[in-house]
DNA sequence: TCTGGGGTCCTAGGACCC
DNA sequence: TCTGGGGTCCTAGGACCC
């Protein structure tokens, strides 16, 4: 797939392309897009579905060599991390030694074909903003005495915390420029945006609110949840339609309450996202006084909330989301019911683990159209089947 | 200007406690 | 039954990130 045009996309009609090789950028693909539209701009290109594992994989590859080089790495998102450098940069000969022998250690241990950019500044905020300009492996080093120019030209969109809807909002009050920002009054900002207004002020300065926290010292997960848009909405009205969404939310509720397991976690809060045909939609949720964790008993709750909503438009997305966790999977239970439960629980999650992800689940489940393939996947996976 | 899936944080109002 | 002042928790929704 080397030079050619891809898109990591689904094939339907309302696939979104999330990423694009630069042969499909030269085409004037544009992320995000509907991959209908891409094939009519660039009839070629190739869809290509993603491999979160994988992702996974490389992500900790990757944050394995950072941790050689500071001990004060924060975890951004799957590709980004901020490193604090200030112990650590005269060991390895200064900030740009340090960079170069990353980009060095990525080709050496991941592969050629990994680029990665470095931006190095007096802060994380500017750091960000210089390493998504120097794109694709580039490196570009700012020091304290340039941050303002560097400011006065950035628009302030182009900071990180800084979306559509807030830069019409400050756009109103007069602020183009990331540099308006910060000499903006910050008790306007405060009395305007509340708590968040300090958050701008020092954005607009190129100042970090938080200094970089590693992960070690970073919370737990707050939240686990799973959703899914229908290639075709579903009308709750049709039986066999209405089957299909519970049958997804019934999948959805077992894969978040299973993550939550693995992290030994615990819930009490169920939250139901439904969005309608529309594009118009609703989150409910709903806090219950005992935590909970098997799949069954989150759908249970999520049928709870479903019943106190109005289903006479055909349905989209349906999503659930625990969130209220504590840690406690673990913990010893003294009720009889509560021990079976949780043997009961064990075994699936073993069954699952040793023969594939779905090779037992509940019936319902099967409703759900992606039955087919994730039974022929565990089977391969198993078998080596075709 | 309508496209997915994974998240986080903040706000405002209501219910409830002493 | 009404009044004040301090607080917590829950819920719905918005904005933002990758």
């Amino acid at each position: 797939l080397r030079h050619r045009p891809i898109a990591i996309s689904g094939d339907g009609a309302n696939a979104v392309v999330v990423a694009a090789s630069k042969e499909a950028k030269a085409r004037g693909i544009k992320t995000p897009i509907l991959f209908g539209e891409a094939k009519a701009k660039c009839p070629q290109i190739i869809a290509v579905s993603g491999d979160f594992h994988k992702y996974v994989f490389v992500h900790r590859q990757i944050m394995d060599i950072f941790d050689r080089f500071s001990p004060d790495v924060e975890v951004f998102s799957i590709d980004e991390a901020f490193l604090d450098l200030t112990k650590t940069q005269q060991r390895f000969g200064g900030p740009g030694a340090v960079a170069e022998k990353i980009k060095k250690a990525m080709r050496q241990e991941i592969g050629e074909w990994i680029t990665c950019s470095i931006g190095i500044a007096p802060s994380k905020t500017i750091a960000k903003l210089v390493s998504s300009l120097s794109k694709p492996d580039g490196l570009s080093i700012i020091e304290s005495k340039d941050v303002y120019k560097l400011l006065s030209k950035t628009n302030i969109e182009d900071l990180c915390g800084i979306g559509q809807r807030m830069k019409e909002h400050l756009n109103r009050l007069g602020i183009k420029k990331a540099s308006d920002l910060g000499k903006y009054s910050l008790l306007k900002l405060e009395d305007r945006f509340g708590k968040n207004g300090y958050f701008y002020h020092a954005l607009g300065r190129g100042e970090d609110v938080n200094k970089i926290c590693a992960e070690r010292d970073q919370g737990r997960e707050k939240s686990f949840g799973h959703n899914r848009t229908f290639k075709k909405s579903l009308d709750f009205n049709i039986r066999d339609e209405r089957n299909e969404l519970l049958g997804c939310l019934l999948k959805l509720a077992e894969n978040a309450a299973k993550r939550m397991r693995r992290q030994g976690m615990i819930a009490r809060t169920v939250t139901l996202h439904i969005r309608f045909a529309d594009f118009s939609s609703i989150l409910k949720s709903k806090t219950f006084s005992l935590p909970f964790y098997t799949g069954l008993e989150v759908y249970q709750k999520a049928l709870i909330i479903l019943s106190e909503v109005f289903l006479e438009r055909p349905v989209r997305l349906v999503g659930v989301r625990l969130s209220n966790l504590k840690s406690g999977y673990f913990q010893k239970h003294l009720l009889l019911e509560d021990r079976k439960k949780q043997e009961l629980t064990n075994a699936f999650d073993a069954i699952n683990k040793k023969w594939g992800a779905c090779s037992i689940q509940h019936g319902l489940a099967l409703y759900s159209q992606e039955r087919a393939y994730d039974y022929s996947t565990a089977l391969q996976r198993r078998f080596r089947v075709s």
